[in-house]
DNA sequence: TATTGTTATACTCTATAACTATA
DNA sequence: TATAGTTATAGAGTATAACAATA
């Protein structure tokens, strides 16, 4: 019943795949180091996310294309985060279609939080000063591109 | 968790910080990927990871502790599961409390496929060999070992 | 008494389709 | 016609509580 250790077999996969298994990995991790902060903030993971995005007044469709989803979803996320007073639909002057999603004072006080919350996790204690800077320069280069892959479907 | 030097100790923590946040961008994209991986066999990401807990047997209230969720949420998850025929539920002759989720060979064949989709992310692309080495080794540092992180609640 | 797994319940997330009001 | 957002619907994930069978 118990599994076999982690890395052990990896030995015979070559670099890409071992980095892949290692970041699938640490993406566990921080996918439940997010829950946790979001829970402590009575937020689901959608809910905190939205509420991630909204440093400045954005549109329904902009959250919608940044969480993945279709924009209907957006309408019940939106709805428990204003019904908890986090946020206010405001109408959009220039196109009335649009409703510009705006923080409250309390609903800024919680995305500052959760943000600190998101940012202290502490998954890279144990490297040294100059690891974290090598670190930091590899992963600079892996992020803040698209994806090279098909994400329609 | 106090960082040791004092004179690099503010640049090591900016570094932290900036890592955390790298880390969650990369997050998000493995998690898509992940998700498109599962779409393409037809999984939910529950039931993916669900499957690929599954390379020996073992007991529902094992899947429910790595899912990190309530065992009884685990009954719909492998009930979906055994419906496609990718698992069955066999008794433990040992104790008669538990039920051994054993793959079919549909459910092997899968899993495997599942691993090599999930594993093939191509978010390291673009580094050199010997920047692929020592990335491996950085996060071979962080990940791994549990999570200094409260885990209750 | 404690553990394994199930059922019942309620809430949330998700996609699809159909609808409105704007553009 | 096309776009922004909503509503209705259905399937799936999730936690809680209560339960039966077994240890």
């Amino acid at each position: 019943m118990k599994p076999p250790g982690v890395a052990g077999a990896a030995a015979s996969l070559d670099d890409a795949h071992e980095i892949a298994g290692l970041l699938f990995q640490i993406t566990e991790q921080t996918r439940h180091v997010f829950e946790s902060a979001a829970r402590r903030f009575e937020l689901t993971p959608p809910q905190a996310r939205a509420l991630l995005e909204l440093q400045q007044p954005v549109s329904m469709r902009f959250v919608a294309d940044r969480l993945r989803c279709d924009a209907s979803n957006v309408t019940g996320i939106v709805d428990r985060l204003e019904a908890r007073e986090l946020v206010t639909r405001e109408s959009d002057p220039l196109d009335r279609r649009i409703k510009s999603l705006v923080l409250t004072p309390e609903g800024h006080r919680a995305r500052v939080a959760l943000e600190a919350a998101v940012r202290s996790s502490p998954v890279m204690a144990g490297l040294s000063p100059s690891e974290r800077r090598a670190l930091l320069r590899l992963l600079g280069k892996i992020a803040g591109r698209g994806l090279p892959f098909d994400n329609s479907v």
